[in-house]
DNA sequence: CAGGCTGAATTGTCTAGGACAGTTCAGCTA
DNA sequence: TAGCTGAACTGTCCTAGACAATTCAGCCTG
């Protein structure tokens, strides 16, 4: 067994801290120049070098932004007080546990976390094959997947799970969800509403969209799904050329926030009155304000309230002629 | 029926320019400066504003770009010659048919390509399915999923299919997969090779992966997927906690033939000598030059002979000891 | 004629600081 | 307490220059 230690690179360049954070990198040089950090050195060529404790610090200011914090207060704040600020929220609630209709406690989360750190590839995903049976599909998408998203989300975070632990993470639950959404009996050709699915460009997380798809198709709609990272005229062109009723976007945590309202905003000047904008998932920017003819869909939950919603808009089983 | 022909806006911004085209907004810039296209208006604030046709124009050069065309040659081009140039490549073998055991040609994957412009989208999922049934799934895979990739990525090219409908054939054809894989009986904790399945960092194409992974499982493998896009380091710790026999590498035609290049010699240098590596896919860096310690697989039909050669070498059923 | 070397051209990305519109805050007034 | 207003804050755009990395084109050699 002789793994060599890896040739760690010990700085990132601009660019990788771009992509790691998903600070511009104006920005970051616009914070170095007006709070003085981060203060990265400089490589053989005279660019910037990050830390990779800077660039760590940098992932902490970027969840209190998210959170609402300004960066004038906080960018130049030490490291420790900015964890004590990010220790207030989250960290409290590790150990949810999903009940079964008996009332018995069946499904500890911690248990999919600790199989995680193991590797446990087949176990994990039997476990998760398990609890979707045991659940349902949709309580096991907003009981088990939702909350385990964020444990893994905030544990990657603080450096407690390795990139391809998150990896296999998401590939198990893909997997059992995919599988889930096959045994969803099909609709009809004229169930409404008809749905797209997509993502931004920008997006490049896979599972948000497939547990809306997933309580989507349990609602009885009609998905058409595009997968992720669908540009702006093509999300258009999908909603026309498939004539549906509503398109519905994922917008994960880790997005641009003004890249979000911008491209809703877009999307809503581009797509016919009568084309509803469901927009959902963990970005701050659709809790932040109101987009006008968008509709926000900031828990699973809200899905099924939206669907009934639009049904009693609607008529009940008519395409709607246009 | 009044999709809009365009959004108000008869202009774009450089961000939206960026998000549209996949061209950063430096480069956008440095063009401007260097060939002269694009040459946009400016709006009230002096900022740049790009007529709607120049963001199509950018569209066309994004694509020969991709294609292997050098910008100095092609940016100052009027548009007639770059939609010539689009047209001149590919399109003879548009009439592949597989056959079942009786003979009879019964796939005509004409019939695909013709579902996926016609945005059939409940009809070509269903398609791929009865084909994948009768066909059986490693079939499926060599005889319809292998060609039509080629065929939907050169008609992409040509400028002949939008980037939603290629999106949604991914979509169909992964459902599908996935979907099949989940049908193969789980291998025993005992059973070889253990395979480690994932991409590197810049490789976005998950559907070639898919495919290896499910002539694996027929073969009997064990297979543990991390997705796409793992880095370097995460692949060699991840195959060091899982302990596989093999990491397997998808590198589709897009990735750069010297990050392929560079990645194996990397990763190979990084690995034990007794974890084997196999690298697939359309990659022109596979074919080009033989890399010392990886195995190139060029054709879905190779896994199947590496997959009995690797058990002909090692112990037919123990786990190396290591 | 294949293959390798070298210098020149090409190209994306980085650097610097300045500017400004839009948002949020803080203090005053009613 | 509520509402207004000016000041501060903040992200993104601007210009123009520089340079490493890649690719090309020509030449030489075996």
């Amino acid at each position: 067994m002789n793994f060599r230690a890896q040739p760690q690179p010990l700085t990132m360049s601009i660019a990788g801290v771009e992509r790691d954070t998903g600070l511009a990198k104006d920005t970051l040089r616009v914070w170095e120049r007006r709070y003085g950090f981060p203060q990265p050195g400089r490589d053989a060529f005279g660019e910037r070098a990050y830390s990779l404790q800077d660039v760590e610090k940098l992932r902490v200011i970027k969840r209190l932004l998210d959170q609402g914090h300004r960066p004038g207060r906080i960018v130049a704040l030490p490291i420790e007080e900015l964890q004590r600020l990010s220790q207030g929220m989250s960290g409290e609630r590790m150990h949810w546990v999903a009940q079964t209709d008996e009332g018995e406690a069946e499904v500890d989360l911690r248990d999919f976390m600790q199989m995680i750190k193991d590797h446990q590839a087949e176990d994990l995903r039997r476990a998760f094959s398990q609890a979707a049976i045991t659940l349902g599909l949709t309580r096991f998408v907003t009981e088990v997947v939702a909350p385990l998203n964020v444990m893994v989300g905030e544990a990657w975070l603080r450096g407690a799970l390795e990139v391809f632990e998150e990896h296999l993470y998401t590939e198990s639950v893909t997997t059992v969800i995919r599988h889930a959404i096959g045994s969803v009996p099909e609709q009809g050709h004229h169930s409404t509403p008809k749905v797209l699915l997509t993502t931004f460009p920008q997006e490049a997380h896979a599972v948000g969209l497939l547990m809306a798809q997933s309580i989507m198709a349990i609602e009885g709609c009609r998905c058409v799904s595009l997968g992720i990272q669908t540009p702006l005229r093509d999300i258009v062109m999908a909603a026309q050329a498939h004539q549906v009723n509503v398109v519905a976007l994922s917008c994960s945590m880790n997005m641009n926030p003004n890249q979000v309202i911008d491209g809703l905003q877009e999307l809503r000047a581009m797509l016919p009155a009568e084309v509803v904008i469901w927009a959902g998932g963990s970005s701050p920017a659709l809790r932040r304000r109101e987009i006008a003819g968008v509709v926000p869909l900031t828990q699973l939950s809200d899905i099924a309230h939206e669907v009934r919603k639009w049904r009693a808009t609607h008529g009940p089983q008519k395409t709607s002629p246009r």
